[in-house]
RNA sequence: GCGGAUAUGGCGGAAUUGGUAGACGCGCCAGAUUUAGGUUCUGGUGGGAGACCGUGCAGGUUCGAUUCCUGUUAUCCGCACCA
């Protein structure tokens, strides 16, 4: 009888092995076929790994192991996204060095990760913090800031009241911070900013190429938000100046009623003294401007305005006077910041037009009363009171009028999009420095590339300013410098890049990563590039994921990089929810440490459990009885060592269940059902299990196959077998296609479509004699007239009886 | 409000060119082993006495629907006055 399956050896016994044997390094060997497998590097927090962090590293570790055995050359790296807040947040309270702390939780997250045994190449372990790194986050930015992409700005900024920084539009939630959930407030601020917009074309075209999960693509779409409309200039009456729209409907132009512009549209200011309730303008501003993001769309409902008395405009479609109204409906920062106004076929302006009793003309028909309902249907309505396109589809009508405001000169066609540039300052210590100076006379120069990297200096104090200020601004020995251009007195720029910067780009270094000469030789970048499979959660959907594919693109156009983009695919897993079905949380009590996992029931249970645990891009529940009954599966598979026989080959009675095992379980590791892929591990078990004894070959290919997600108790069993080698180093098992198949199959016989019984036949039979069988069983079951007789090979038989 | 997804036993979940619903695991029941509990092993386990009924709900298409179509409800995620 076997020893007791005592993972607390098996385990370290392994990962010892696998380190000293380098088991998992990988080379740049250009004569192999690649496999690039990429997971999110973590961020090194205080915490310590949670066990969501598991699932998609295994997920990726087994698809990896499985690819090895394969014949590919595999690389599945890791590392540390390690620059950002929380860091520095701690540093300050417990008056440790940021790159202390970094180091020391980077230590634990190593230890943690060791301890599931994953199949990182760790000699290629990169470190965002590290200068070596962001010298090459520095040098990208450099190329950006040469390119004109990144530029300077005076704007309204996302401004945190607790965490004292910026943040992008992207980490702004219901308008409180992402991080902290504090208010966040408008405050201008001289911002770095990354002209993203300027790739909004190639970001969604890029889309097409890609193979994503499709929710991916739409949430990047929607938030690219690219629409196609046109821009019209309105006269103002008795005036030079003109009052720019932009409007996706210019079909509806003959129905406009009125205008409405930003309250911080600069026409305001510019006719203020001929708006006679000036006052009340300046009123209705103010308590706009006291609004937060989050009440102005809370309040979406419930519209308000004031009209401009003494100013109007003309509709120059049919010279018809209107009046203008300022309303916070309309916001500054998308179009012009100035609408007409359809009340008959936009929501919104109907709710307006309602409030402030406006006229409301129907130029689409197709709809009920627009009085009483508006009406934005495109598909089917078809234009009426409107003059030269009056009888034309939509679709029509907006060409013929594009074609007229551009012959007129007063309008033309124009794309915007809903996605905004990038704010790429942050007013904080912990971050890659910004390798620009600022000269009195020559402007802002870029540092020197052989000046890279520019490196963090040392501080006193890292504590974040009231005033806006970066830490670094403090650093007068640091801040004062000379001009790269002229040579004259400047001024280093003290903000620093946010979290987003070193992760923009890190899977580039992987493939070359003490490189010192370029982020990464072209050779490696050539072979490695693209990443084969990436998987990360949906929360960077938009964030993440779409500023690395900007920054990879752009540096496609730079030809640094040899594909135009980073991932070829992209899959996201699901959370793991505490027991009770919650988002695991201190406050909530429901967090599982994996550390206990691992050490109560050992890193294969994990793995296999958190594989097993449901659907790999659906959220799932923890479940401690799910745990134990996936260490009970490995202790069955212990316990194969006690009936291995001498024999060679595979037996008779399980030679199909082996080939179908073998096609099931390599394509489902490949397609994120790990959980169908165990169960028919566990399913093969059962049938070993009772039938008593297991061949050699037999235990070989269970052995490999199971593997990949539980790689520790496999080696062992291997090793306790006597077989050769490592289980590592085999050879990913082939299957039959004709031997997946049955000789005798079993097939449903209904009437009617109802099952009544069920007949076992050969897999070879024909119709004729399939139907007869089963009629035969049928017996006098089946009664009245036989209309019709379905038969599906290996499947059902039919009989339809009146 | 817009966009996307999900809905199947007591529980997690299987099953799609439409073809035996409930694989696999958990839990539960019975038996064996054990002084006993636990562990382990064996058998059973959607409901119903049964004809039959069962995949959120109501219809439809079909010989046949968890799967396709129409409508509807609930939950989750993302976006949210984007003209």
């Amino acid at each position: 009888m076997s020893e007791p399956y005592n993972h607390k050896e098996v385990e370290p016994k392994w990962q010892k092995v696998w380190d000293d044997k380098k088991a998992f390094h990988v080379d740049n060997d250009f004569t192999k076929p690649k496999f690039y497998a990429l997971v999110e590097f973590p961020y090194p927090s205080g915490q310590g790994l949670h066990v969501g962090h598991p699932r998609p590293y295994t997920a990726l570790d087994i698809v990896s192991r499985k690819r090895r055995m394969q014949g590919y050359n595999v690389l599945y790296p890791m590392g540390w996204d390690a620059f950002g807040l929380p860091t520095e947040n701690y540093a300050i309270q417990n008056h440790i060095h940021p790159k202390t702390v970094t180091e020391n939780n980077v230590a634990r997250f190593k230890a943690q990760l060791h301890s599931l045994g994953y199949s990182f190449d760790w000699d290629r372990e990169i470190n965002t913090t590290d200068p070596n790194y962001y010298h090459w986050t520095q040098w990208i930015f450099l190329k950006l800031f040469n390119a004109g992409l990144a530029y300077k700005s005076e704007m309204p900024i996302n401004w945190c009241t607790s965490c004292k920084v910026g943040l992008a539009n992207e980490e702004v939630v219901n308008g409180v911070c992402e991080r902290c959930g504090s208010e966040v407030v408008r405050k201008v601020k001289s911002q770095w900013m990354l002209k993203i917009t300027e790739y909004a074309d190639k970001l969604i075209e890029g889309l097409d190429t890609v193979d994503y999960i499709e929710r991916v693509k739409v949430q990047q779409r929607n938030w690219i938000g690219k629409s196609n409309g046109a821009e019209v200039d309105f006269s103002i009456k008795d005036a030079e100046d003109k009052l720019r729209i932009y409007t996706t409907r210019c079909d509806t132009l003959f129905g406009v009623t009125y205008m409405v512009v930003s309250p911080e549209h600069p026409i305001l200011d510019k006719y203020k003294d001929r708006i006679k309730n000036w006052q009340e303008v300046v009123d209705y501003r103010e308590q706009a401007s006291k609004k937060s993001d989050f009440e102005r769309s809370e309040l979406a409902k419930d519209k308000t305005g004031v009209r401009l008395d003494g100013m109007s405009a003309i509709n120059p479609v049919n010279d018809t006077e209107i009046p203008i109204f300022v309303s916070d409906y309309v916001l500054m920062s998308y179009g012009t910041g100035a609408i007409m106004a359809v009340p008959a076929h936009d929501e919104r302006d109907w709710d307006f037009a309602k409030k402030f009793d406006l006229p409301i003309i129907e130029v689409v028909a197709g709809g009920k009363n627009v009085q009483e309902e508006v009406y934005t249907d495109v598909a089917t309505g078809t234009l009426v009171n409107s003059g030269f396109i009056t009888g034309l589809s939509v679709e029509d009508a907006q060409k013929k009028m594009i074609e007229f405001l551009e012959d007129k000169d007063i309008g033309c066609a124009k794309t915007n999009y809903k996605l905004r540039d990038w704010v790429f300052s942050r007013q904080r210590y912990w971050g890659e420095p910004i390798p620009i100076v600022h000269c009195d006379k020559c402007g802002y120069v870029a540092l020197n590339e052989k000046d890279l990297p520019l490196k963090l200096p040392e501080v006193e104090s890292y504590m974040p300013t009231d005033n806006g200020e970066s830490p670094l601004a403090a650093m007068t020995d640091w801040v004062n410098t000379t001009c790269p251009c002229c040579g004259g007195p400047a001024k280093r720029e003290t903000d620093t890049m946010p979290q987003w910067a070193g992760s923009s780009w890190y899977f580039l270094r992987y493939t070359d990563p003490d490189n010192k000469e370029a982020l990464a030789s072209p050779e490696a970048l050539k072979y490695w590039l693209p990443v084969d499979w990436y998987n990360g959660g949906m929360e960077h959907t938009t964030l993440h994921l779409l500023y690395s594919r900007f920054w990879h693109r752009f540096l496609y156009d730079q030809g640094v990089v040899p594909t135009p983009e980073p991932y070829q695919k992209r899959t996201s897993h699901g959370m793991i929810l505490g027991e009770n079905g919650e988002k695991m949380s201190k406050s909530r009590g429901n967090v599982v440490n994996p550390d206990d996992i691992v050490n109560e029931f050992g890193a294969d249970t994990l793995r296999t459990y958190e594989m097993f645990i449901g659907a790999f891009d659906l959220a799932a529940s923890w479940s401690e009885n799910g745990v134990k009954g996936c260490r009970r599966f490995l202790e069955r598979v212990w316990k194969l060592q006690d009936i291995l026989s001498d024999e060679e080959g595979i037996s008779a009675d399980l030679e199909t269940k082996f080939h179908q095992t073998i096609k099931k379980v390599s394509s489902d590791y490949e397609n994120l059902k790990y959980n169908t892929g165990i169960a028919a591990l566990m399913t093969i078990l059962n049938d070993i299990a009772k039938k008593g004894s297991i061949t050699k070959e037999e235990f070989r290919i269970f052995l490999i196959l199971l593997n990949p997600v539980a790689p520790h108790i496999t080696e062992e069993l291997w090793s306790i077998a006597g077989f050769d080698g490592y289980v590592f180093e085999q050879t990913w098992p082939d299957y039959d296609e004709a031997k997946t198949v049955e000789d005798t199959v079993e097939i449903a016989v209904q009437i009617n479509g109802k099952l009544k019984t069920t007949i076992t036949v050969s897999k070879d039979i024909d119709k004729d004699a399939a139907i007869a069988a089963g009629k035969e069983a049928l017996g006098d079951r089946l009664t009245g007239n036989i209309v019709k007789e379905i038969y599906v090979p290996g499947r059902i038989i039919n009989i339809v009886a009146k």
